[in-house]
DNA sequence: CTCCGGATCC
DNA sequence: GGATCTGGAG
């Protein structure tokens, strides 16, 4: 659900929506167009269905390969249908504290300026180095991990937005080569 | 690279 | 009015 859109706007459509499909299995045995139901007003429909999908592909279809559990490796998530690079990262690291990066449009925004100024996150060439950035500032741990990706995208989501930066307020102001203010 | 929804920010 | 939002598929 958060795939490109607002936290703000999607927590009402996933309490609703984990009401109604309290796992994968009851998303699983649910009808596309019940799964749909519960998206409308939200957006980006092939989310809804790819999100099915991958319900009934890992509790039906393979459950041989997945036993009716999400896989762990960024590598398998991420052959899981609407599942990218970013999500794969976020569920490895956030579900299962494995040592794994993850750039979203938070994190883009936020290595881009403290390391990488010149870097245009639209660009797939640049959004590729932006991942090994990731990958390079990333804490040995998986626990470590799970702090230091939970400190990235907050200070995105907090501190250096998009329209209106806080540079003041930011706290690795003194190391980013963006940061606006007398203090550099 | 384009398309996909719609609320919200500026 | 345009940009932006915890992207991914065709």
């Amino acid at each position: 659900m958060l795939q490109q859109t607002q936290v703000s706007r999607v927590l009402d459509f996933y309490e609703r929506f984990l009401s109604r499909f309290p796992d994968l299995k009851s998303l699983a045995s649910a009808r596309e167009g019940a799964v749909l139901a519960q998206w409308r007003g939200l957006g980006y429909y092939a989310r809804a269905r790819n999100l099915h999908k991958l319900a009934r592909r890992v509790v039906r279809e393979e459950a041989a390969v997945y036993g009716g559990v999400l896989p762990t490796s960024p590598r398998e998530l991420r052959a899981l249908p609407g599942v990218g690079a970013y999500t794969a990262g976020a569920v490895a690291s956030f579900a299962y504290e494995q040592r794994a990066a993850l750039v979203d449009t938070n994190v883009a925004r936020v290595l881009k300026r403290c390391f990488a100024p010149a870097l245009h996150p639209k660009r797939a060439r640049d959004l590729a180095r932006l991942w090994l950035i990731a990958d390079a500032v990333l804490p040995r741990s998986g626990r470590a991990g799970w702090t230091h990706n939970q400190a990235l995208m907050e200070l995105g989501a907090l501190v250096c937005t998009a329209r209106v930066k806080h540079c003041g307020k930011c706290p690795v102001r003194t190391l980013c080569r963006s940061a606006d203010g007398e203090l550099g």
